[in-house]
RNA sequence: GGCCCCGUCGUCUAGCGGCCUAGGACUCUGGCUUCUCAAGCCAGCUACGAGGGUUCGAAUCCCUUCGGGGCUACCA
């Protein structure tokens, strides 16, 4: 699938573990990758994990986890390694340090000696003023006396880049042309009183040691470009060494916002938990904000790698919609084999204490499978659709009690009564040929009525997989105890 | 406020000057099928934000306007 023109392509999804990973997230790291899969280039996945306060330990792992799971395989990062690692940040702190000194010897960065409290005050006063707010360039001329006079009062500075005047233009790969003023973009902060890196500083250097030709990422981050570009300038680099860049649009909440916690989950974990497939994500998601062209909306994880254009994602923010993702995980279900199927549906049967795992078990599921296949849009409702198979202490629900109650259908369940006892082999032909023959009829009822009663006896519910196939599941036993059962109710 | 990005059915989208009385999918509504629920099948509702140009011709190009969003941190 390599071809040599385009083997060198390199990509990274770079995150910034501050909590779960999220659809927006995944929406990049799947174009990101399916971006390097096409190419045939390499995909690297970075954590970005300067800002302490807010990233932990957990995050990185649960975000590891959650690509493994989607099937977004690196070939640079976390666990894999690479010859440009490491690949946390926060294990690349001298590589930073030495760029940040390097830009403080040529000039192309200087120490700032500004508190927070004098810079909140001077973008308060630019506000008052109504001009562009922004570090005005308090330290950049500083002399040596000053310098030693902030030093004196104790004051740690920090290492702020110098915009240079002009303006910044370079072509977005979905947006085209985009152009910055630098008077909209003021000196900014690269490294804290600290010592420590900031986003911008470790994005620009992180790109660029690790040979990264397409920066692929949300759209919020379009305006920090010109500041990476500013960095790569300070590196030395020459403009056509710059990576290309590529603003994906945001993924929206369902209210127009952008997707939080408060409008519709959007941790990755939760899907996974109420079971959705990842092939059903992936396709969903790659659906937001790119198209094949024309009108296939089932797409595999491999049809994404062949058909995915970077030129073909939009420049317009998407809603997400759960109904959609809904519907395509039920098709992903239906078109799943019975042993795939099977090795997706077991923990949530597990889980839910449905069953223990015995062999006996194994093979009712194996069986009961495939007439819920095509009834069910998440894993999560397994549980409830194959209880009655498993369930020790049988009870008829609250709801359908009661419309069993009727003379109507103690009559009915009495005549079924009859007609199964007898029954020499107990499979669902049988079963429905002896009860349609009795209550269709010979009682003259409707089927829906004749059989909703048996349904309600035999699976506790007026909602249930098909009735016959069911009773040959329960097995002969059951089925006849439960129906006399519900009909001494 | 300033800078930047964006604007086709409720939602995701097809559309790149004539094939558009705007196509598909999801949702919703009605129907068929039917042992319930699904699935499947059929039908229906609903869109080029607005106003100006350019052109023989505009959803497609230009301008204005309105609307939405992002950024404006010693967050990313």
């Amino acid at each position: 699938m390599a071809n040599s023109q385009n083997s060198q392509v390199r990509v990274r999804f770079a995150p910034s573990p501050t909590g779960d990973l999220h659809v927006g997230n995944i929406r990049t790291a799947l174009f990101d990758w399916a971006f390097a899969r096409h190419t045939g280039g390499t995909f690297i996945f970075r954590i970005e994990d300067t800002d302490k306060e807010r990233v932990t330990d957990e995050y990185i792992q649960r975000a590891i986890d959650t690509l493994k799971w989607l099937g977004l395989n690196w070939d640079e990062g976390p666990e894999v390694g690479g010859p440009n690692g490491p690949y946390l940040q926060s294990e690349r702190l001298a590589i930073y340090k030495e760029w940040a000194d390097k830009f403080l010897t040529s000039g192309a960065a200087y120490h700032c000696y500004c508190s927070s409290e004098e810079l909140e005050a001077e973008r308060e006063r630019q506000r008052a003023a109504n001009v562009a707010p922004g570090y005005g360039g308090t330290c950049r001329n500083l002399t040596a006396d000053q310098i030693e006079k902030f030093k004196a009062e104790g004051r740690k500075p920090v290492l702020r880049m110098r915009m240079d005047d002009g303006s910044t233009t370079f072509v977005d790969e979905i947006r085209g042309e985009v152009s910055f003023d630098h008077k909209y973009v003021p000196d900014f902060v690269l490294m804290r009183a600290d010592g420590s890196p900031l986003y911008t500083l470790a994005v620009a250097v992180d790109d660029v040691m690790m040979k990264v030709t397409h920066v692929l990422r949300g759209e919020d981050l379009l305006s920090s470009t010109p500041r990476q570009i500013q960095v790569y300038k300070a590196m030395g680099l020459k403009p056509d060494e710059y990576p290309t860049f590529a603003h994906l649009p945001f993924v929206m909440g369902q209210d127009n916002a952008k997707l939080s916690k408060r409008n519709g989950e959007v941790s990755i974990a939760w899907y996974r938990e109420q079971g959705f497939l990842p092939e059903a994500i992936c396709n969903y998601l790659a659906l937001l904000g790119w198209s094949p062209g024309d009108d296939r909306e089932d797409i595999t994880m491999k049809e994404l790698v062949e058909l995915f254009e970077v030129h073909d994602v939009h420049s317009s923010p998407a809603r997400f919609d759960m109904k959609k993702l809904e519907a395509i995980n039920g098709d992903k279900i239906r078109a799943l084999s019975p042993d795939e199927f099977l090795k997706w549906s077991l923990p949530f049967l597990t889980n839910a204490g449905i069953i223990s795992g015995t062999d006996a078990e194994l093979n009712l599921v194996k069986a009961a499978l495939p007439i819920i296949q095509e009834r069910i849009v998440k894993l999560d409702e397994i549980p409830a659709m194959l209880k009655f198979l498993f369930v020790k202490e049988f009870a008829v629900e609250a709801d359908s009690k009661e419309k069993i109650k009727d003379d109507q259908s103690k009559q009915v369940l009495k005549r079924a009564l009859e007609v199964l006892e007898p029954l020499a082999s107990w499979n669902h032909e049988a079963i429905e040929g002896a009860l349609r023959a009795a209550l269709v009829e010979e009682m003259g009822l409707k089927p829906r009525i004749a059989f909703g009663a048996v349904r309600i006896a035999a699976t506790g519910s007026h909602i249930s997989p098909p009735l016959f196939e069911s009773m040959e599941l329960l097995g002969k036993e059951a089925s006849i105890s439960r129906i006399k059962g519900a009909i001494s109710l």
